[in-house]
DNA sequence: CACACATGCAACCATTTGATTGCGAGTCAA
DNA sequence: TTGACTCGCAATCAAATGGTTGCATGTGTG
């Protein structure tokens, strides 16, 4: 039952799904923790759309937060970053043997299993 | 710089982030190519639904389609999968980085290395 | 204290998203 | 040809999303 992990992915995809969201964690990722004003600088939006975005990311896991004096920093939780990629790597192993099952199907098409679902040509 | 390649990979994320979405991924990655019809056959939700999220699967290049006689058959592009998770790495690259130089602060507060790259925090 | 700065909260708004339904058209087999 | 099956298009709709603005509160500094 891969429903739980599946949803705990989908929400880390979301999270990463935005532009402004992306840019928030690519700066995170480049330059360490910095509060929602100091991202907001070079955004094209406002401070608390950053705000908003940087609590979606929260909710994802995707980051956390510290109350460090009047400023609150926001820093990269580059763990959950390796959830989502697992998530990648299954699918892609998944579909690796998908494909060489269906290659041995071709090369030997001695007895199919059940069904002749067979091309036609017209 | 980087913001073309952003955009590509929030459109790919965006796509990823939706549990229909992954699920049908999941679907396609573990069983090889299948139908519109086929896919909403376990699902929750219509045939329609399903295939407006195969085109925005498709839009994010994550999916090619191919007619067949009366059915469309739709499959996996892993290579749009690898492109997202080069994002990922690259981000966690720059994390460990960004780790890296903050430690080396935190453990020689002497000179810095290098000039006065941006440490001006505010 | 007084001021500047950073955050938090709430209301509000336009657009997008996810999903449904109905119907017309193409395709295959009996 | 007829019937069954699949797909594509369009209209429609409720809810979520991304964004703004205004204002109140908290915090550090001169």
């Amino acid at each position: 039952m891969s429903t739980a992990r599946e949803r705990v992915a989908a929400d880390i995809f979301f999270a990463l799904g935005d532009r402004t969201r992306l840019s928030v964690v690519r700066k995170l990722g480049a330059g360490g923790a910095r509060s929602a004003t100091a991202l907001s600088g070079g955004a094209k939006v406002s401070r608390q759309a950053i705000v908003k975005h940087l609590q979606v990311l929260e909710g994802a896991g995707l980051v956390t937060h510290e109350k460090r004096g009047r400023e609150v920093l926001y820093a990269l939780e580059p763990r959950r970053l390796e959830d989502a990629r697992a998530f990648l790597d299954a699918v892609s192993a998944g579909w690796d043997r998908a494909i060489e099952r269906l290659r041995q199907l071709v090369e030997q098409p001695e007895h199919p299993p059940g069904g002749a679902k067979a091309r036609k040509e017209r």
